[in-house]
DNA sequence: TATATGTGCAACCGCTGAGTTGCGAAAGGC
DNA sequence: GCCTTTCGCAACTCAGCGGTTGCACATATA
């Protein structure tokens, strides 16, 4: 069961994550547009699943769909992978802070060691951000 | 029915769409590390769904643990998202392709256009790159 | 030693999602 | 006109996943 969310980049980190969705993106992306017919010739499953893959992609914003005539043409609208591509980045910067952190701690050390008799306390850094 | 997948980014992408994964990996990510139980506290969940979760991601090479004492602390590594993001970036790369196919079509377009008598096929490029 | 705490493993359950088949409707080609 | 193509919708199957409970083992603490 689970629990329900409201994160907006959700649908596009769900979206990434079949890998015949990922071939699809590759093939829009690689091609300027193409139909469902035309992906599901390239995959060992049915046009039906092929559409309900885009359809996902849809909902995640990555793609986009347009009808001409009696074919719909599907493009890819890679614009929307941003704030997922940022929230990755987002956990190398936290851990900047760490580093940063790390090196303010080594600093005070470094200044306590200077002035004898005093002992800083173990750790203190670590357990301070253990529960943002 | 999904197909099986030696995609080697595949499990990075599969660890990355649970929304409960992701605020593990933020969780770790604020704190220099923490243990299952520490976890589990923030989340409605149980201490072994966390650890189920905690698996996923060291199976994706985004998580590592070091057992000390009773406890096992748990780690980001957030260098194995490195393939992910490149995959995402590539996307857009292909997209520059596309531009640079349409500008060499139209700059072929003025070129026919100076010289009379000749007619250029209508969309001849996308149709040459729709099924690469 | 006894007790409490932290972990890992295994079995079990409900639901979601990938995929299928079937069919009817709209658009093109003859 | 008729036939073909392409599409969208609905119903269905089924394996995997998120989550739980229960328990046994190991480590710290009294």
């Amino acid at each position: 069961m689970p629990l329900p969310t409201l994160d907006p980049l959700d649908p596009v980190f769900v979206a990434l994550a079949d890998p015949t969705r990922r071939s699809v993106m590759q093939l829009l992306s690689g091609s300027g547009g193409a139909t469902a017919t035309q992906l599901a010739e390239q995959f060992p499953v049915t046009r039906q699943a092929i559409a309900k893959h885009l359809q996902v992609l849809a909902d995640a914003g990555l793609a986009v769909s347009a009808r001409a005539g009696r074919e719909t043409q599907w493009r890819l609208t890679p614009a929307a992978l941003g704030p997922a591509m940022a929230w990755m980045g987002g956990l190398d910067a936290g851990f900047d802070d760490r580093v940063a952190d790390l090196q303010r701690h080594l600093e005070r050390q470094r200044a306590a060691r200077a002035t004898p008799g005093f002992r800083a306390p173990l750790s203190a850094a670590a357990s301070k951000r253990r529960h943002p």
